[in-house]
DNA sequence: TGTCATAGGTCAATCGATTAAACAATGTTA
DNA sequence: TAACATTGTTTAATCGATTGACCTATGACA
């Protein structure tokens, strides 16, 4: 910059106003010091920019885990918005490890975040985002946003899924295909996101007046979901069997589909399965998946919006799932 | 900063110099100015260093395009072994457009990244690089990667899977199950990746005395794989048409052996197929996908150490891939 | 006792940009 | 013609940390 303002033979101050087109300077020297600034191959620095202005254009976006690619599909609509919106991504991954949440926060303000984007890591507390967020009484340092899994009496916005009403769906699309035993696959009780869309689930098939629901908890990963309904089918006879699964996650039902297919037989004929999330290649599988469809770009774009500009305290947005009827889910006999 | 300095009644330089353990302050001081800064929720101002320093501890990651998991596959091992070298990683993702891929090259630059680990899109050229690059002569203003896709003529270190191999390895495989009339679906011309793939294979069948083999490109996409399943298994008897598919992709592969079910048969009895990359999933659909295997965690972590100390000149390293056989691919009867 | 090394700090410049306030030149108004 | 706006630019302080040069006790040695 100083080079370019010898080079004009004007301050370095003129040539920062002209090069943001500040309304004081004259087009003619604006012109001057931009042609220089080309030719002379200047690169802006926005750090030292950042650290004049004490404001910052870069956003911390932190996944709890990378490994669950609908994560990855927040993350690609959280970083259209915030490109969108002239900011730039600063990326943790916290591999379900809370420390490295912790530590990925830190960095985060060393580096001067102007904001935070958090799908928190389970078991996630006030305490973790200390951070960020030193002082209880206070507002966190920077604008911070949680979404997709909830985190509960944080007074912290949070955009997420209506998964209640998923799991509603999800348990009501089974109901309507006749089926009376079901069982809940996957998750547990340490994500907002697994318990609310079980207790949406339980509360459609109490409302039905069917016998509640079996729980078969376990991690989101496909394997679970492969296991788990190999061990579903062994059992005796269809009779002592549930017929339809609700997964807690389109990741498990991935696998529960290959598993059914492995022990020879079809989702819809011998064990319905439901999904959650609407996955990408929920639709490209086969049969195609089933399942209740989460609003990954309205939650990640509005999410990314939360985190440049503050919302109202502590504002609580679930955003409505859409049932995708595809093949997995078949009417019961009789 | 300057409040840990007068809290404990030192300099600031004092108070900079103890946080960094440097050996000119003495222990009770340093202790003294440790306490304080842990009292007074210090944050350090990295940004503020960095500027100081002129050297950074930011990365830039960016990928040509997300919606292959194969890319967050390598993005979750650099991440990994940048924070392991104490780096934080700054992300872009391209969506296959040049223009993207340009501007987050220069807001790179602008944020002043230390090192720069680049997936390109396809149809890169150094023009695009400029931000990075703007004097042919010299080196990048930045240790520069590139990872995956190969760029030539280009002078530039780059981790990438020996693509070649992989491509004969996968018609070798299939040559070995008795195939002979063997098509190559997917990818295209533009990217190295395909291009050594594709050639790979070609050269393998044409040593063992078959025919050239079809080639229908197409785009990374389950899709792709999917139709072009279907559209090769509607042509009339199996005399007609290929016995067996080399997918330049296991996302394309996913999409055939999808396709294959659909039309009622399984890959093994009609249509074999082989993808590349070995994908997590890949084990986990049904019927398991025989693949070459990508060492992605190897080329992510080399790459990110690239990108932090800059190799000799233009080193180009291809990792070796590895045959995973599963239950894709079938003996051909007779 | 005078000289010198050493330990432990302080001073002040610096990284690259931004910005409030001061200033000079020109035009306008009474 | 004197007082006053207006326009375009410069001056100098600032953001937060780092660092080479300088300073001051204290103890060691001749």
């Amino acid at each position: 910059m100083r080079d370019i303002a010898e080079d004009v033979g004007v301050t370095v101050a003129t040539a920062s106003m002209a090069l943001r087109a500040h309304p004081r300077i004259s087009p003619q020297t604006r012109t001057k010091v931009t042609e220089a600034a080309v030719r002379l191959g200047y690169i802006y620095n926005r750090a030292a920019a950042n650290l004049r202005q004490t404001r910052s254009s870069l956003i911390a976006v932190c996944l709890s885990d990378a490994s669950n690619p609908v994560f990855n599909e927040f993350l690609i609509h959280v970083e259209a918005e915030l490109r969108g919106q002239g900011r730039q991504v600063f990326l943790g991954i916290a591999r379900d490890e809370l420390t490295l949440q912790s530590q990925f926060l830190q960095t985060a303000m060393e580096q001067g975040v102007g904001g935070i984007v958090l799908i928190p890591v389970r078991g996630t507390t006030r305490a973790h985002l200390r951070p960020v967020w030193p002082d209880e009484r206070a507002e966190p340092l920077v604008p911070t946003v949680l979404i997709s899994r909830g985190l509960e009496g944080l007074n912290l916005p949070q955009v997420l899924n209506d998964d209640r009403r998923a799991g509603t769906m999800a348990a009501e699309c089974l109901i309507a295909h006749g089926h009376q035993r079901i069982i809940w696959v996957g998750g547990g009780q340490d994500t907002s996101t697994a318990r609310d869309r079980q207790a949406g689930a339980a509360q459609a098939i109490a409302q039905a007046g069917l016998p509640a629901m079996e729980v078969l908890h376990g991690p989101t990963l496909r394997r679970f979901g492969l296991d788990a309904a190999q061990a579903i089918l062994k059992r005796s006879g269809p009779a002592g069997r549930p017929t339809a699964a609700i997964c807690f996650s389109d990741l498990i039902a991935f696998g529960m589909v290959a598993g059914i297919l492995r022990s020879g037989t079809t989702p819809a004929e011998s064990l319905s399965v439901i999904g959650c999330d609407d996955m990408e290649e929920a639709e490209l599988i086969h049969p195609p998946l089933t399942t209740i469809a989460v609003n990954k770009e309205g939650i990640g774009r509005l999410g990314a919006q939360h985190a440049i500009t503050r919302p109202g305290a502590s504002v609580v947005t679930r955003l409505p799932p859409r049932l995708i009827l595809r093949a997995t889910v078949g009417q019961v006999a009789g």
